[in-house]
DNA sequence: CCATGGTTATTCTAGACAGCATGTC
DNA sequence: CTAGAATAACCATGG
């Protein structure tokens, strides 16, 4: 089928497809356009990536858009929505409008609403719903990208409800599936009612082959002669092969698959040593500044290693890079400027990189739970496979998988080459996800029954393809009692109804369960304080009851204020605990501590806790035992509860917090709990929203500990102590700079707009444009830098104990003393 | 005494969504 | 019930 034949489409698109060389569709592409995609026809579309399902989207889309709808395409990653959407843009001047929103990327739906597509992750989707965006109704198709995913066992459930709710709020909604090709694509589209289109077919040929001794078979029954000699490994030989090119010069490209972080790290750095034989002189000037880009991002181990393997044209690529780290990488792999990555998982489902060849490395990874190394699903090795091949640059792509001995390669043949994917399972019936979605449901208003429920599950895969229809219901009961118990929802004869904190928690996208920990933990410190005021004021003691009942602050920033005053968490953290006096025991506990604080939202199953290694049990231990006071809660006991090992683990992931709001180098928090850059990132951002959601709480059952939350999540927002809560507020000043600005003696924004300029410019390493940006959106009206010269600024007269370097060493310092305890 | 090389014991293990209200280095 | 690579620790050898 020709693009220029394409009906119903906006004006100007087929001649605009026309003019980006598509001339003819792909085979599937065809097959969904005939099955009645620009109609407005549901579709499964089960084919290997890259092989033009982005077409198929844009088509149903824009057909739908042109008939005067409003398309949402779901991703199941954030940096596939912004990927998405600049690829989207291009349909602007044709008056297409495209909006992206995901959890950390622009969100008012109001805005939303005048857009034509939206790209959002799942998770957004379903909170939108949640929180009756105005848009949805208008819907008249959605797009589900990967949606095989609904297989996940954490986030296949939300993407599965996702679809049922957008289904029941529009009943004339085209839904169009793209999935990678899985065993049973008929029944997810039996399930959305759709047409499958179903397919191997594939612009660029792949082969795949098992490298074993000195060449790789390959599917087709060819093999490549490529010699491992004595002592030698696989992986670097094959990379070297790869470079070498075939008939043609160009040089071809690698990724490599392995199973860990530090694998990934240490084949890169093996790696390194055969790409550098191949980069060229102009090569080497550019990777020595994309080298240094990379460690400008960072000032990390893991930054510094990596750039030392890109300046020799090799790359690492894992969750715990920064998210700036990845993007140079891939982008520079696209480029073709590194010539080979080494990756965990990340790579395989992400951003499009493709390769002129992918070599599977690792074809186990180990599992807990299974109790040693696990065998990957077909899947998604296949997954990492169908990364072989660049469009326009390769004749075909090739994915190796390595063998030691004859017979693992006939075995890899056969579980991997030869097999077809699994099937997706729903994984919807496990009480984790039933929980958050059941409150939901109630709380959005779908459902308002026991039976009501039932029968909007009714609607999703997982009655689709059960044979266990009791089973959904006795979850359901169970999850239910617990909503119940918990006061999430309350029964009213049949019907069930949500209660105010229900809604709240279903609308901070809360799992029910952290929910009611953090409400727990909120309570008891309360009542524990309530306890401990009346010990200490003698219970007759009517004055100082009533002081006590006037408590909460009218003023915001007077409890802000008051709170801060009674958290004591620098320096004595480690040292202190020879117990002064009581007084200041109980001023600890009056208050939430922010350890206490990190702890209890670190112990939710919304965060994704820290690895206990060899020697942190008992650091750990002692380190629980230490600031026992501070907990909210009580703590499990050593030897009795299994629970005390996740314990330790939350109290980990809070100490990595408690160290960033202390201050503590990036680097140095990096080595101290072997994390990345990316690590920290992402625990601190998981940590912001939940001592946000923390905050709501606390702020609607009215618990005074509101202040404390705020003041904890402000530090961790800024990562920094307290002193520099009101600096790091001043958009363009960040922990650094508002330590130096600190330091100089400028401690408030207030003497921000007063302070000497010379000082501030000094501060600031004569950085005049930064300097006039930071005045300027502190409220100075002659913000000004010019004729400002920083040596006017006076000398250091700083008072050591509040200098930079102090505060650095001091933190620094009380950190390395807890490691060696 | 130390550098080097080889062998054995120990260690360690993927990923990443979400609120809200505006802005990092 | 199940692994395997990287690294640390250890030991032997030779200068």
């Amino acid at each position: 089928m020709r693009t220029a034949d394409l009906t119903g489409l906006p004006t100007g698109i087929p001649e605009a497809l026309h003019d980006e060389g598509i001339e003819e569709l792909y085979p599937p592409q065809a097959e969904a356009v005939e099955a009645g995609l620009t109609d407005g026809e549901s579709l499964v579309a089960a084919v290997p990536t890259a092989s033009g399902k982005t077409l198929i989207a844009e088509l149903a889309m824009l057909s739908s858009v042109a008939r005067g709808g409003k398309a949402l395409y779901i991703v199941p990653l954030r940096a596939l929505a912004s990927e998405k959407k600049a690829e989207f843009e291009r349909w602007e001047e044709y008056g297409i409008d495209v909006g992206v929103s995901t959890g950390n990327y622009e969100s008012t739906g109001e805005w939303l609403s005048s857009r034509d597509i939206i790209v959002a992750t799942s998770e957004k989707v379903d909170s939108l719903v949640r929180n009756n965006a105005a848009w949805m109704d208008q819907l008249t198709c959605v797009v589900s990208d990967e949606v095989h995913l609904v297989d996940d066992r954490n986030r296949g459930p939300t993407l599965e409800v996702t679809l049922a709710k957008l289904r029941r709020l529009n009943p004339n909604l085209q839904t169009v599936a793209l999935s990678a090709t899985v065993g049973n694509a008929d029944v997810v589209a039996d399930w959305l009612d759709a047409k499958l289109v179903q397919s191997d077919w594939r612009p660029i040929d792949l082969k795949m082959g098992v490298h074993y001794g000195n060449a790789i078979s390959f599917d087709d029954g060819s093999q490549r002669e490529v010699p491992v000699g004595r002592g030698e490994r696989q992986t670097p030989a094959l990379v070297a092969d790869a470079l070498d090119g075939d008939d043609d010069d160009d040089q071809g490209s690698s990724l490599v698959f392995v199973n860990s972080r530090r694998n990934a790290e240490s084949a890169a750095r093996r790696m390194a040593d055969v790409t550098e034989q191949y980069i060229t002189g102009d090569e080497r000037g550019e990777l020595a500044e994309l080298a240094a880009e990379i460690r400008d991002i960072s000032d990390t181990e893991t930054s510094e290693d990596l750039a030392k393997v890109v300046a020799k044209g090799a790359a690492f690529h894992h969750a715990g890079l920064a998210s700036e780290h990845r993007t140079l990488v891939e982008d520079a792999f696209r480029d073709r400027l590194i010539k080979c990555i080494c990756a965990t998982p990340t790579l395989a489902a992400g951003v499009n990189t493709p390769s002129r060849r992918v070599v599977v490395r690792d074809w186990q990874r180990y599992d807990g739970d299974y109790g040693g190394m696990k065998p990957l699903d077909v899947l998604e090795i296949h997954q990492m496979m169908g990364r072989a091949g660049r469009p326009g640059l390769d004749p075909y792509g090739e994915a190796v998988l390595l063998a030691k001995d004859a017979d693992s390669r006939d075995e890899l043949f056969e579980r991997y080459i030869w097999a077809d994917a699994e099937d997706v399972h729903s994984k919807l019936a496990a009480e984790p996800a039933l929980r958050t979605h059941l409150l939901a449901t109630i709380a959005s208003g779908f459902a308002h029954t026991r039976e009501g429920l039932l029968e909007f599950l009714d609607q999703t895969l997982y009655a689709a393809q059960t044979d266990d229809p009791e089973r959904l219901g006795q979850v359901t009961d169970r999850v239910l009692d617990y909503l119940e118990i918990n006061g999430f929802v309350e029964f009213e004869g049949d019907s069930i109804q949500a209660t105010p904190v229900g809604h709240t928690v279903s609308r901070l996208y809360l799992d029910p369960m952290s929910a009611a920990e953090i409400i727990d933990g909120l309570e008891w410190s309360a009542k524990h304080r309530t306890e401990k005021l009346r010990a200490l004021a003698g219970e007759t003691d009517e004055e100082s009851a009533s002081e006590r009942e006037a408590e909460p602050e009218p003023d915001p920033t007077a409890g802000f204020q008051k709170a801060s005053e009674m958290v004591s968490d620098d320096g004595d953290g480690d040292g202190s605990d020879d117990g002064d006096d009581e007084l200041e025991f109980e001023t600890d506990i009056t208050y939430p501590t922010p350890l206490g604080l990190y702890h209890l939202v670190c112990r939710t199953p919304d965060m994704y806790q820290l690895y206990l290694k060899s020697g942190d049990r008992e650091t750990y231990t002692e380190l629980c035992y230490e600031r026992e006071p501070e907990f909210l809660g009580r703590v499990p006991s050593e030897y009795e509860d299994v629970a005390f090992e996740d314990w330790l683990s939350a109290l980990k992931t809070a100490r990595l917090l408690e160290d960033w709001v202390g201050e503590v180098d990036e680097d140095r928090i990096t080595e101290r709990y072997g994390v990345g850059p990316g690590d920290i990132r992402g625990k601190v951002e998981t940590a912001e929203w939940l001592l946000g959601a923390a905050e709501r709480l606390a702020s609607e059952l009215d618990l005074e500990a509101v202040y404390a939350v705020r003041e904890a999540k402000k530090r961790v927002e800024y990562g920094v102590r307290e002193e520099l809560l009101d600096l790091a507020g001043v958009r363009g000043v960040g922990r650094k700079r508002a330590r130096r600005l600190f330091e100089a003696g400028i401690e408030t924004r207030a003497d921000l707009r007063e302070a000497d300029k010379a000082v501030v410019l000094k501060a600031l390493r004569g950085r005049r444009k930064t300097a006039e940006k930071i005045l300027e959106k502190a409220g100075r009206q002659d913000y000004s830098m010019e004729n400002v010269d920083e040596s006017d600024a006076p000398d250091d007269a700083v008072p050591d104990d509040a200098g930079f370097e102090t505060a650095k060493e001091r933190a620094n310092q009380q950190a390395s003393l807890g490691d060696f305890e």
